[in-house]
DNA sequence: CTGTTAGCGCGTTCAC
DNA sequence: GTGAACGCGCTAACAG
């Protein structure tokens, strides 16, 4: 009633600059990184802004800067247990580094191409892909457009696209050495090799260290490499007595399946499962794993994406993560 | 060397207009829900735009509409189970409406604050939040700048903040029925009523349903809800033959620390949980549980959001997800 | 239904 | 170090 100008009014950067008696760009240097204000207009621009509640408005800042700070997450199954570690930590790093992650949950195929390429409409700084090995047109495309894109545990090298994967010839070494030393002597390895990147390294390398050991070993494939699968598979393996999954979720699956059985472990037959996941350590499991660093996977993933947001040009990367032995009883 | 222009110039709306032989104004018609374009014109600026790879800048337009399309999802340990459940669906629910999540990972605190105080610099549509209760200050600065907050499963109530929350009350119900037709008489709720607003309420409801039932009951305080106190809570848990875990997580825990004192489940002491996270139904456990349905609750949170976008001074509402039982073997 | 005009809020040249 | 101008890419309101 009394007042004709609108009371919700949103306070800009001129509010602030008429309330300190500065003028506009002065306000936009104090609150840009990389300034150059002297101290005490600085501190009557900061006086002035905390009384009007401004704030900058990232949307504008992002416009001109033709770059938001915005990261794309693109991951799918945010259900499983390691799944869950992989984005709690990446989204921290990121949140740490100052970016804003936006978190793409995608079933895999052509939804999964329409949602990331959504992601050039925000001008993001950049694009993180944990479960989805995205085509390379549509890496292209964003490479064109300068936005650099991480891949994280994923198989093929495409040009400009740098990659973190995990140490799994280390793991793969580690399983089999770990396995034979405690008295294994016909070994199998369990994996969906067919749609897992991560998987199918893992087997390669058990394998390889095995054959080089002078040890027997075979594979058995399932599916998926999820609980469901490790249950079914030990209904039907005979003649093993130390077992390699890899994942622990499917480890945990394995183990139930064994006993159900009455069989012992690790009297009977060993196992060692990859991730350490906090059911590995359930008194139920208590499941000697390797344990994979997604702390130190996210950080490398960031430092990729800010070496590159550097140097658009610069040959493809690709940063192991390491992966440490676990010892519990299952092995 | 050849070309004195810039080869990676952004496409603009002025450039698809020109191509399209149309105004600017009409290419953004074409690109605007509610927009009124003949379907002959509306075609040719297709067509223009898909040639030359034109996007709509959403930067730009949220600085034109005031609203960006991101909502914050604010989320600690994302790390249990019914957590990252919870995630999972409200990112798919918020995708298929057309909005961005961005994703707020945080520890409990000050730090959260400021993290939450970040998302009015991006013009976000609204804010979810899963695993903590802002400070009423907070919202209202939410509210006095327009942006609708809906918290899930949370406490207390705030003027002008929408709600929506688990049926705890039919849980806690539903939770004692089982277990005393089971033939259970000694009854014992585990949980940390202290810290979690579900625990407290699910707690409530199974001793008032005992006490109509005329039933013996206790409760059982532990200090987080998780696999080692369910498993340490077994170890000076006497004269009960009924339990009820406000979370699987700890019913998990539990029955393995009743396992290793030679217990049996059910025989012993019937176990019934709260979430139906997917370890529930793994053979080692098969555990008898209170479904959550995350993927509805998902909904109703966004429901709650959009309705007051329309009308920001509406009276707060609660919504009321239901919870269904699974029946297996431990209860 | 279409073209035109006027901002949205800010960063970054320039002169001074 | 500071102020004035211009432009980032787009949508809303109006005139035709």
């Amino acid at each position: 009633m009394s007042a004709p100008e609108k009371p919700l009014r949103k306070i800009t950067s001129f509010d602030v600059a008429r309330r300190a008696g500065v003028s506009r760009g002065t306000v936009s240097r104090t609150f840009t990184p990389n300034a150059s204000v002297s101290p005490e207009t600085r501190e009557k621009v900061v006086k002035a802004a905390k009384e009007l509640g401004y704030r900058v408005n990232f949307l504008a800042r992002g416009l001109i800067n033709q770059r938001s700070d915005f990261v794309g997450v693109v991951a799918a199954s945010i259900n499983d247990p390691y799944r869950a570690m992989q984005i709690e930590q990446i989204a921290k790093s990121l949140v740490r580094h100052n970016f804003r992650p936006i978190l793409l949950p995608d079933s895999q195929g052509e939804n999964a191409d329409h949602a990331i390429e959504q992601l050039l409409h925000y001008n993001v700084s950049g694009v993180l892909v944990i479960s989805y090995a995205p085509p390379t047109a549509l890496c292209a495309e964003f490479a064109a457009a300068g936005v650099p894109i991480v891949l994280i545990n994923k198989a093929d090298s495409i040009p400009t696209v740098d990659r973190v994967v995990s140490n799994t010839d280390a793991a793969g070494r580690l399983a089999a050495v770990t396995l034979i030393e405690g008295g294994a002597r016909q070994l199998v390895v369990i994996g969906a090799a067919a749609i897992s990147f991560t998987a199918r390294r893992l087997q390669q390398s058990f394998i390889a260290c095995c054959h080089a050991l002078e040890t027997e070993v075979r594979t058995f494939p399932v599916k998926f490499n999820d609980y469901a699968n490790g249950f079914a598979a030990a209904a039907t393996l005979n003649g093993v007595d130390g077992a390699f999954c890899v994942n622990d979720y499917m480890a945990c699956g394995l183990i139930d399946g064994l006993r159900q059985r009455g069989l012992v472990v690790p009297f009977d037959i060993r196992v060692i499962g990859h991730d350490d996941v906090p059911q590995a350590s359930w008194a139920s499991y208590d499941l000697t794993t390797l344990k994979r660093h997604f702390d130190l996977q996210a950080e490398q993933a960031i430092d990729l994406l800010l070496s590159r947001m550097n140097d658009l040009e610069m040959a493809e990367r690709v940063e192991l993560t390491p992966v440490s032995l676990v010892r519990r009883s299952t092995a």
